[in-house]
DNA sequence: GGTATAATTTAGACTAGTCTAAAAATTTGT
DNA sequence: ACAAATTTTTAGACTAGTCTAAATTATACC
């Protein structure tokens, strides 16, 4: 019954969840992983058959797979721990926003559910990472956020920033440099039309641009 | 210059260390180190062989194996950080000591010098850790604890004990259930000459008696 | 609808870490 | 000092996870 799962297979569980959220719920190919994991086509089929051979994913050759409820839990596991070390290493390690994500992929492994359980609490039982990413609860269940990019809003107002749709250290610094984090109120003067850029003003400060770039990037809620 | 020591090999390198320090520091043979964790000579003689072609210890087939100063720095800096993890179990997440042995073997595998840093200082830089271990420095300088075992005074008086020198599960039990925990004074009232038993008194409550397999397993200092 | 291209799988090979069985070296005991 | 016992190493094999190169299947385009 109980199934040893390995790290290696934990990270393709994850990245085979990962992926198949990017869009609306979908299955998933072997380049995407092989992408995604940095490994080759030929490897990923390889383990594909052993996670099938597991039953943590449905899998028939040259179609995609997906994964199975066991899959799922496991990945979502994974997903939970990885995010609950994040707010460790942000709130009482005082690692900054953009530190912190090859930490949080080697803790993410360590195996204990008591640990987990305690860290949860510890840390006051947090629903977001530093990120503004869902933490998954002890059974599973995961807060769908609602939030759009901002450049899908294309409307002037008033937005809250909850979240990054895209967690890489050179974007998490430049938002650090512009001076915005989560929970700010970004107030959004223009859109222009010929480049989608964005003229707004975060938390009452001087005005600045966002490049459609950047506006993709983040997740805001419209400010109540 | 900057040689990959893999999960496997830091063990090795730490059964090594551990191993020869047991009594004065010594040669360690191929055979302490395969009962130490459990696997075959075979296995340990492979081993041996690639931590020595990596330049981690000093090896001579058929004599024993000794670590060599970049072995032992690798040895510490994993003991440096099993300790401080324990000591981040019990003294934030409330783990018992007889239950964080196991997590914090998989803890102190993770790789970041910055979080280990930051840990330290996050719990208060701790000299010892639960089972009064010393925790070696960020420059793997390591206290030497000049405590010696309780049956090894034979002798009245009071002592104070500050660690243990046998770390299972079942014996750290035994000792939270006859209430003795670090720092408690121990007054030896007497010493049983034919069994190496010895009456004592914890913190001035009722006596009772040490079998010498406790005796020699708590560590303990003459009180001042 | 058939062929070119792209995606996927199969086949065979490699490394790290483990094993068993057998050989070699060392240590022990008289 | 030499035979017996013990320790250690060698030889050969296995698994997980990876690779490259070749074969197969699916897809896309005219």
């Amino acid at each position: 019954m109980c199934v040893i799962i390995s790290l290696t297979e934990e990270n393709y569980l994850k990245a085979i969840y990962t992926l198949s959220h990017l869009f609306e719920e979908s299955e998933v190919s072997t380049n995407q992983i092989s992408d995604h994991l940095n490994n080759k086509a030929a490897t990923v089929t390889d383990m594909l058959k052993r996670l099938a051979e597991k039953k943590l994913i449905h899998y028939i050759p040259y179609q995609g797979v997906k994964l199975t409820e066991k899959g799922r839990q496991t990945a979502i596991k994974v997903i939970r721990k990885h995010r609950l070390w994040e707010v460790f290493l942000v709130d009482k390690l005082q690692f900054k926003w953009d530190e912190v994500h090859e930490i949080a992929e080697q803790l993410e492994h360590i195996n204990s559910d008591e640990l987990i359980q305690r860290l949860d609490k510890f840390l006051g039982k947090p629903k977001f990472d530093p990120h503004g990413d869902p933490i998954p609860d002890a059974n599973g269940l995961l807060n769908i956020v609602k939030a759009l990019p901002l450049n899908q809003h294309k409307a002037k107002g008033n937005f809250t920033f909850v979240g990054v749709c895209e967690h890489s250290k050179t974007f998490l610094q430049h938002l650090t440099s512009i001076g915005l984090k989560i929970g700010d109120v970004i107030k959004v003067e223009e859109v222009n039309e010929f480049d989608n850029s964005f003229k707004v003003k975060i938390n009452k400060n001087n005005s600045q641009f966002f490049s459609n770039k950047v506006a993709s990037s983040i997740l805001v809620e419209v400010k109540k």
